[in-house]
DNA sequence: GTAATTGCAAAGCTTTTGCAATTTA
DNA sequence: TAAATTGCAAAAGCTTTGCAATTAC
């Protein structure tokens, strides 16, 4: 177990100390959160987090704290539905996929995007910028439960290198 | 000139008729400026546009109409960005690709992402059901510009078969 | 000391909902 | 006539903002 998380959040404060922002126990808290909480997180759910030891911080001031480190490239969000937005570390570049029957998320790896991407810009000179949207549809355990329901045969997927979020 | 647009009317109303629905001057309003209209529009926009002949029909009514066509799989909506969710007629399906910095929206061919597609089914159970989050990046004028900001030649590109619109 | 940050409350923006009145089939 | 639809007003859900008080540097 190393303290690579204090290290990051520690180097995270620097930047925002370079580039003339102040740091304060609101600040650290919402970072610590979200470096603790290795998943996509809304505001409010990091606000509950923060309130853990933080009772007093506001829910907008996480949001001020996560756009301030937003412009710092420290942070994204991504709109995973029609509601509220979630957060993460900019480090941990990946697409989202979500079920929109379970809602599940699945990180997908860049790499599986990189020969659209690469067309895109070949053909349309369009640079992908950003895995800010995700993309919809139905994961493999709701497909089978589907499939289940029409025939007979309920059969399994697995779902490789990916993670799986519930995001309720 | 055919009456392509009309007839494509009487069939959505039809259909709403077949499932029980009614078929009301506001729905067919409503449908009416999606028709005209032919590229993405907000509800509030819709709402405008009906105005000019029904200027009573209620905004309220516009969404209950988008989303009573939307369950009849005759309307899609889509999120191209962090505010208002833009409608169009479901039988143009594609992909939509949103310019960060001047807001174009390209439409994207199907085709394209099928490669995609087939590996997110193949290797990941996951099936792509809807084209209903954009993706996010940067246009090709945009990136001459930004070019032409950095060096001396500002190269221009060329935007293939797709549709561009700004969504302001 | 000065500028940045905070908590709070209030507003903003898009979308949804309850309800009585109206309209469709 | 019975059920669906509408206009209106109000609420809901997420996010932003104005402001005076506080805090970091």
């Amino acid at each position: 177990m190393t303290t690579g998380g204090d290290d990051r959040l520690e180097r995270m404060l620097q930047l925002l100390r370079a580039r003339g922002g102040r740091v304060t126990n609101a600040r650290r808290a919402v970072l610590g959160a979200l470096l603790d909480h290795r998943e996509h997180a809304s505001a409010e759910a990091l606000a509950e987090m923060v309130h853990d030891s933080h009772p007093d911080v506001h829910l907008s001031t996480v949001y001020r704290t996560l756009d301030a480190f937003e412009q710092l490239g420290v942070v994204t969000h991504v709109h995973l539905g029609h509601g509220r937005a979630v957060y993460h570390l900019t480090d941990e570049i990946h697409h989202h996929a979500v079920c929109e029957r379970c809602g599940a998320v699945l990180q997908l790896p860049l790499t599986l995007f990189a020969p659209l991407h690469r067309r895109l810009v070949d053909e349309f000179g369009f640079e992908v910028d950003a895995h800010h949207f995700a993309i919809a549809g139905r994961c493999a355990p709701c497909r089978s439960e589907l499939r289940a329901q029409l025939s007979a045969d309920p059969p399994a997927a697995g779902h490789g290198n990916v993670t799986i979020e519930n995001v309720p």
